[in-house]
DNA sequence: AAATCTAAACGACAATTGTCATTGTTGAAA
DNA sequence: TTTCAACAATGACAATTGTCGTTTAGATTT
C-alpha cells in the first residue's frame, strides 16, 4: 500500500464534514460551509474527488448524485496530523505542545478539573498491570 | 500591518534552526540539516529569502555574507501554527487535543509526572486571585 | 415535447511550495 | 596577478493547492 498523500488545508476542513455526516453528496458537503466563506459547487466537487483519489474517502454513485463516505478511521487521520504538527514544531515531544498550550493559552477551571480526572484515569488504568 | 503571509513546512525547518543558532548565514543554516535530508545550498537561500520577504527574518550583510535573525518571536509563531491547527483539527479545543494526545499517543510515566507537577503549579498560582 | 434543473465531468489557472542549476562577484590564496 | 573558493543573485520548473467556469447528459416540470 503506497503511502497516503498528505491532506492539505481545505481538504481537512472537507473530510471533516463528511465524518460529522457520515455519508454526503457534493451538494451537502458545500452546504454545510457558512455561506459567507462557501466556495463555488465545483470547487467542492474537486476537493471531493481529490480526497477519494488520495484515498481518504470512498465514493459510490446513489442515483444520480455520488456519495462520498469515510474510509479511514478518523481518528487515524488526525493521528497522522497530529503527528506530523508535533514532529514539526515540537520535535515530537508531546509535553512541550501541552506545556505550551497551557502556559500559552492558558487553561480555564473546567479544562483543569477535567485534566485531573483524565489523569486520575490515566492512574488507575495503569495500576492494574 | 497586513496580515503576515503563512509559513510552510520547509520554511518552518528553517525558521527553528535560525531561532536555535540566534544569527546564522546562510551556510550556517545549511549545515544544521543531517546530511541525509540536506537541501542544496540554493535551497536554502530561497527558504531564508522567503522567509525575510514574509517577515519572519531580518537580514544584514555581515561582511560577505548575509546574516539572518529572528524578527518575530518564536513564540508568536509556534502560537498562530498552534492556534490554526487547533482550529482546523480540533474546533479550537485545546482539551481535544490533549486527550487526544493521552488516548492516541499515551503517556509514559514521566511524562504522567510531570502533568500533575504542571497541575499543581497551575492550581497554586490560580489560588492567589 | 420543450424548457428547466441538476449534478457529473472536464479542463483551466494562478498562487504557493519544494528544489535546483547557473551566473556574477569578490576577497583571499597561490 | 591569475586562480579559487564562497556567496549573492537570478531564473526556473514541477508538484500541490485553492478555486472556478463550462459543457454534457439525464431528470423534472411546463
Amino acid at each position: 500500500m503506497a503511502k497516503q498523500a498528505a491532506i492539505s488545508k481545505a481538504e481537512t476542513e472537507v473530510v471533516k464534514i463528511v465524518w460529522r455526516l457520515g455519508k454526503a453528496t457534493v451538494r451537502a458537503v458545500y452546504e454545510e460551509f457558512p455561506e459567507k466563506r462557501r466556495p463555488a459547487f465545483s470547487t467542492v466537487q474537486t476537493y471531493l474527488s481529490r480526497l477519494e483519489k488520495k484515498g481518504y474517502l470512498r465514493v459510490r454513485m446513489e442515483g444520480r448524485s455520488k456519495l462520498y463516505q469515510t474510509r479511514a478511521r478518523p481518528s487515524r487521520v488526525v493521528q497522522e496530523s497530529v503527528e506530523e504538527f508535533l514532529n514539526r514544531l515540537f520535535d515530537g515531544e508531546a509535553m512541550s505542545l501541552v506545556r505550551h498550550l497551557i502556559d500559552e493559552r492558558g487553561l480555564s477551571r473546567a479544562e483543569y478539573e477535567e485534566l485531573r480526572t483524565l489523569l486520575d484515569t490515566w492512574e488507575a488504568a495503569e495500576d492494574e498491570s
